[in-house]
RNA sequence: GGCGCAGUAGCCAAGCGGUAAGGCGUGGGUCUGCAACACCCUGAUGCACCGGUUCAAAUCCGGUCUGCGCCUCCA
């Protein structure tokens, strides 16, 4: 049984589907303004994890997560280079894609665009204008927040409360408001920017109505589960409820799941303070691989600090899971005997309790850190239990093991297939030659030199590996 | 002002009532021509501090200190 925290209950609830085997689940994308940041990168690995492991455990998942290309950001960027808001959208849309490959993190079943679904938010806006949760003042549609009385109940707080201890929710010109905290679920077009006709004049979307719409459209009217980054508690979160409960008269999302953040200097990244690192910036130092790892090895809803001593660390710990695969892939290919002895088959049977550990970890409310401590204790028993006179078949088998593992947190862990140039397999020879004749001055000197073109040699005991640096 | 989260070894980080996982790093050792890998050993009589509840607390309660977040676009 997975257990999940509720941000809507505060504790942890055993998940159950609406429909059995099946899981629906949306979270929120990025704004494509530019190319996102480390920051952005969390809750995709982090819902993409949970996606898998929901898979692993046979759920049909249906995946849904936008991408919102009509904003304020987006139309200045736009206005600074001189192109259409579209153009730099798209462009942002495509660099995303090609950051969340290299992090491994799969397309959503569905990744839907704001500005593809206008239809449907008039639609939604209507329907809460005719169920008098909304009203319209000289072109722009406001939420009427009081209207809705469970206002409050995700971010667990109290309208009277927001409004009294507030800095500033009166912002110039919203005086024709019926009351400060209501929300805006269409705006009228200023000039220079992109607009659809709409019953209420020419103008865009809110920000909030968006994935209330594109939810339902994909997924129904009601979710299974709904997250996102912790800021998006209030007022983001809150308002989707408002909207979609107000419109279907149901519960919209049954677990609402969020990430902590992810800060520099412990502190949160923003633009302002100049600390933040976007994925691409690291993907130029580090394999994102890395990255995911970093993250992962964190319980999602623990702040998280971001440093380069940090991902040292994760790096190295990364490659004591790569060697223990490559380790056990040798041993499986030179291996002299094929089949399982019954020793090994009782040492597999024994091994199987990291697997469960395992999945213990992650049915409660996906502790990937526990569950990366699994795997690093299969680790070590497959380094400990598998050498020269391990059979094919058992050294194949705990390495197929781990491999399971870190494909379920989505670690890579497939060598990358490279042919080494006939030069360096000559250098590799030629070392191997001088070693035997005992000139261990030339076979350093081949090992430097390989080292300079960034191959690191291994003399094993069963012969010599390379990998890159 | 309101609401909320966190403080565990040099660093990161699980544990959340039953006597401190895992990783990185450090030091020592085995293996090795050396190096690397791997393995073994090495780490907090204690979980910010002070009280309390309990047979039992890092884990619950109260208070203090410190750091952070939300209340405004934000992952």
């Amino acid at each position: 049984m997975i257990r999940i925290y509720n941000t809507l209950t505060k504790k942890k609830e055993d998940f159950i589907p609406l429909e059995e085997g099946k899981v629906r689940m949306y979270v929120c994308g990025p704004t494509v303004y530019n190319f996102i940041h480390i920051g952005n990168a969390r809750p995709m690995i982090v819902f993409d994890t949970v996606r898998r492991y929901m898979e692993h455990k046979g759920y049909e998942v249906n995946f849904v997560s936008n991408f919102t290309d009509v904003d304020d950001k987006i139309i200045k960027k736009a206005n600074e280079e001189g192109v259409t808001a579209e153009e730099i959208s798209q462009r942002y849309i495509e660099e995303c894609k090609k950051d969340m490959e290299g992090m491994n993190i799969r397309p959503a079943t569905t990744h839907p665009l704001a500005t593809q679904e206008i239809d449907g938010m008039i639609e939604m806006i209507s329907t809460l204008i005719e169920k008098g949760y909304a009203y319209a003042v000289n072109g722009t549609v406001y939420y009427r927040t009081r209207r809705f009385e469970e206002y409050g109940k995700l971010s667990h707080k109290n309208l009277d409360d927001l409004q009294a201890g507030n800095r500033s929710l009166l912002v110039s010109g919203e005086d024709e408001k019926e009351d400060p905290l209501d929300f805006v679920l269409w705006k009228p077009k200023k000039e220079g920017e992109p607009y659809w006709v709409s019953p209420w004049g020419e103008g865009r979307p809110g920000w909030h109505i968006e994935c209330s719409v594109m939810s339902r459209k994909y997924l129904g009217e009601q979710i299974d589960i709904h997250g996102g980054g912790e800021d998006l508690v209030f007022p983001h979160h809150e308002n989707e409820i408002a909207q979609s409960e107000a419109c279907s008269g149901k519960i919209f999302a049954r677990y609402w799941m969020h990430n902590a953040f992810l800060n520099i200097d412990n502190r949160k990244m923003s633009k302002s303070l100049g600390n933040f690192f976007t994925v691409r910036e690291i993907s130029e130092k580090y394999d994102l691989q890395i990255l995911r790892f970093f993250m992962l090895n964190a319980h999602y809803r623990s702040p998280l600090n971001f440093s380069a001593e940090l991902m040292e660390a994760s790096k190295n710990a990364l490659d004591r899971i790569h060697t223990a695969v490559d380790n056990l892939d040798y041993i499986a290919e030179h291996a002299a005997a094929e089949e399982l002895t019954g020793a090994e088959a009782a040492l597999l049977l024994e091994a199987e309790k990291y697997e469960t550990d395992f999945d213990a970890s992650m049915d409660d409310d996906f502790n990937t850190a526990d569950a990366i401590a699994a795997v690093f204790d299969l680790v070590k028993y497959a380094n400990t239990k598998a050498g020269e006179g391990s059979s094919r078949a058992f050294a194949g088998e705990l390495c197929s093991r781990i491999r399971n593992l870190c494909g379920i947190l989505g670690i890579v862990t497939e060598k990358k297939e490279e042919l080494l140039d006939a030069e360096i397999e000559d250098l590799i020879a030629e070392r191997q030659a001088a070693r035997k004749a005992k000139d261990f001055a030339r076979a350093d000197e081949i090992r430097g030199l390989l080292l300079d073109k960034g191959i690191l040699l291994e003399d094993t005991r069963e012969g010599v590996k390379w990998k890159r640096a």
